[in-house]
DNA sequence: ATAATAAAAGACAATTGTGTCTTTTATTAA
DNA sequence: TTAATAAAAGACACAATTGTCTTTTATTAT
């Protein structure tokens, strides 16, 4: 569905997120360890986010990455078309560039409607939403180490 | 959502199926003209499809592809499942290995009714009901040319 | 000012997905 | 039986994605 960028860059937003309401900043590797991401693929991943302004960071001495209070509200449709592009939001189940109304491919209907679920689902969801379950223990961003 | 070949392979499917209805074997050329795909990449899509006896082939003069009845009342979720595998029914939207009830990921609950109604669709659509629309006109596998 | 820190940026490597071309095998019409 | 046909199979080539490593730039505490 999503691409790894894709999937790296949802749970590393929502890992900052959950910092970032601690007051604290999070550095790449801290991130990687949690969301269990190799760490310079991510990095790079975090640049497009933050080139986009869905993530800040700083530079320097305790600086690391983190969500001001707008970009905690931000919905994670944002992270998607940042990262994977609209293709999944707007294009054809089958792959057809000219798929319409008029020139519908044979599942267009229906896959019409599930794609926009997918859009709601991803425009509903706000990063800060999303790290609140993290906080009430009922949602994870890697396998938990005992 | 789906990779090119899959695209490709529900693509063809339906060609061959649309074709098998006039008592026709589709020729692979046939086929990727009516579709729009590369040949030779799509023929060897199509020996996953033959192999997984999705579709049928016959060597030969007046070979070709083609769907027996009982092969053209198989969902297009069985066309998936050959080309992409099961990740997309089954697998976490994160991308985490682990997710599961007892340690879901904050995605959980709403992917979970998502990948439900992909499955569905998927496993609701036939083959030979896509191939009705293409015979009946409100169904296309490519640009029209006029 | 200097040293330490941490993100940004760039170069590169490995893997996977996509696409092309050629040879082989099976089938059938003649 | 032979020649023509068409799928199967194999060897590559190219591109995109994913991943690693090193160097540069900005920031801040001292």
């Amino acid at each position: 569905m999503f691409s790894k960028s894709c999937e790296y860059a949802i749970r590393a937003a929502i890992y900052i997120s959950a910092e970032s309401s601690k007051e604290k900043k999070a550095g790449i590797a801290d991130i990687c360890d949690h969301i269990e991401a190799p760490r310079h693929f991510t990095a790079k991943i975090l640049q497009i986010l933050t080139r986009n302004k869905i993530v800040s960071s700083q530079k320097g001495v305790n600086g690391g990455f983190y969500l001001t209070k707008e970009q905690n509200t931000k919905p994670l449709s944002d992270i998607v078309s940042a990262t994977d592009g609209n293709v999944l939001f707007n294009g054809c189940g089958l792959g057809l560039k000219e798929c319409s109304e008029e020139e519908p491919c044979p599942l267009h209907e229906k896959f019409g409607v599930i794609r926009a679920e997918i859009k709601r689902m991803m425009e509903e969801s706000s990063i800060e939403s999303m790290a609140k379950k993290l906080k009430k223990g009922n949602g994870f961003l890697r396998a938990e180490v005992f």
